[in-house]
DNA sequence: GTCGGATCAATAACCATTCCTGATTCCGAG
DNA sequence: CTCGGAATCAGGAATGGTTATTGATCCGAC
């Protein structure tokens, strides 16, 4: 367990329980952008009497301490990735994977939209969705 | 009535019944970007026995035949909206007002994105959200 | 007019997520 | 060690935006 997750709950105050603990593993065990459901699946293998709400619990407050992500398209679960760097995933619309896109900066885009509004901007994200090669193949 | 959009019912098949028009006219009458439930109180003034779940269908019915836009952010209602030029909303984490960002053009964005995925890009969409002038100064 | 498909109103169902409640666990003070 | 209060937990009910279902009704082609 790294010691940042652990300096992260010291200092937030909230205890590392054997579910967060737990729920961390399952993310890491994860094909990469698991949703709540797919955590929660993971984690049941080994603890079974673990509740889905929980799970959820859990993962709203590693996400608050800085220690997970996540990302949201319209319609579908939120995804959870361990992944902390501010970097674009694309959703296949069919079986919904997730994959990372590299190799496209977002340059100063925040900043350029501040110019024009006058919102405080808080935050710009690119929700990005598409064809996945495995179902392109299967159509 | 916009001939065009007679057009569009035409070509589509479907028919451009009262509903449809009355929801076409709520959006109009509307302050630019109302959630179906907006629609559904302005719509409700005129003829009181319309229900929700018909302002559902004549909305999806009018975004599926390219009247209408529609634009989602996470955990609040859709909006809907009559500039179908693609163009940047922001929403007001507070009040929940949006507005449109002129003049932050995406550019290439897409066809970069199509560079460096093996993914089929279907869209990309930026969701940006920020603070509302009237709240923040009440805040 | 009338037949059949499109549309409608009303309401039940859906699903991801949050909330609630009482039980359990954790942790520091004594 | 052990007591008590706070944090966390499991389970299940509730929420809220949206969609599906179900008859009833409308409308246009014949």
């Amino acid at each position: 367990m790294d010691s940042g997750i652990r300096d992260k709950f010291r200092k937030s105050g909230y205890t590392l329980t054997s579910q967060r603990r737990a729920v961390l593993e399952a993310l890491t065990e994860s094909d990469g952008h698991p949703s709540a459901e797919d955590v929660y699946l993971i984690v049941k293998r080994k603890n079974p009497r673990v509740a889905l709400g929980t799970v959820y619990q859990a993962l709203s407050v590693l996400e608050e301490i800085g220690v997970i992500g996540s990302k949201h398209w319209n319609e579908s679960p939120t995804r959870y990735d361990l992944n902390l760097e501010p970097h674009l995933d694309i959703r296949c619309g069919h079986c919904g994977a997730v994959s990372e896109i590299p190799g496209v900066g977002l340059d100063d885009l925040e900043s350029r939209i501040q110019e024009n509004t006058t919102y405080q901007v808080k935050s710009a994200t690119l929700v990005v969705e598409g064809v996945c090669p495995k179902c392109r193949r299967n159509q």
